[in-house]
DNA sequence: TCTATATAATTCATATATGAAGCAAGTTCG
DNA sequence: CGAACTTGCTTCATATATGAATTATATAGA
């Protein structure tokens, strides 16, 4: 069982690692994957729910993002009580540099495991979430 | 790859919730055991090393364990830096009591992957870290 | 022995996470 | 319509983690 948790903070260590010269850290490439993603700017609850946490961390996650000028806060027309992220260019521009050392890193992984069964893995590891 | 970081956290938050009821946390538990198992006060840098995890941090957990009353900070005799932490019986308690809702959630665990080889996760998952 | 260096712990700034409490703005219903 | 409820975000207290800077003590070497 702990070698699950290991294992996973291991390789969560391993992305800190990978990201750390662009600049990212493994929760700000998160959320800019996931606004990268969306293809328009989400709410700041969207967001929390896209990162499968408490609204309150998106608060100073957001801070910390807007400080860094990867991301912007604007109004949403719509609700005035909701308020949207969008990404910056320098923020697009992150994350895509971010993904390449993610990839870099998943290549290693899979060397890593080329012993093991892929689909048996994934099997067992979906299972357990 | 983030099936893993996934998977990791996944069983985390289950020990979390499981430890929760009997009043720690998997870091207190996870240093109550280490202390438990060394039988014999640990000096904080020797706390840090078992952890896995900077000095300064330990400063923080014995300050809430202590708060907590499940360890005390005593004096090394041998080098006066020194400062050793010491299981107390509340401390001891409440570590076996953790164990034994851990052994539960490895119980459940191990049921969730009855389709898996035990041997091969195993291989696999100390392969990564 | 005295100095330089290394080690032990703490403090501080910061990042990440939770959850309770609060305020502002929608929505629902009598 | 207006009161009650819900939703969206922020703020605060707290837990966990890192790393740099500081203080006290040990130890090695000239």
């Amino acid at each position: 069982m702990f070698s699950i948790v290991n294992a996973g903070r291991a390789v969560e260590q391993r992305l800190e690692e990978a990201l750390a010269p662009v600049g990212l850290t493994l929760t700000k490439f998160g959320m800019l994957l996931h606004l990268v993603e969306a293809g328009e700017p989400l709410s700041l609850s969207e967001c929390a729910q896209k990162m499968s946490c408490v609204r309150s961390n998106i608060t100073q996650l957001m801070d910390r993002l807007e400080a860094d000028g990867l991301v912007q806060r604007v109004e949403d027309p719509q609700d005035r009580r909701a308020i949207r992220a969008a990404v910056t260019p320098l923020g697009a521009e992150r994350q895509a540099a971010g993904a390449k050392e993610v990839t870099k890193v998943q290549a290693a992984l899979a060397k890593t495991l080329s012993g093991t069964d892929p689909a048996a893995l994934q099997t067992a590891l979906s299972a357990v979430k």
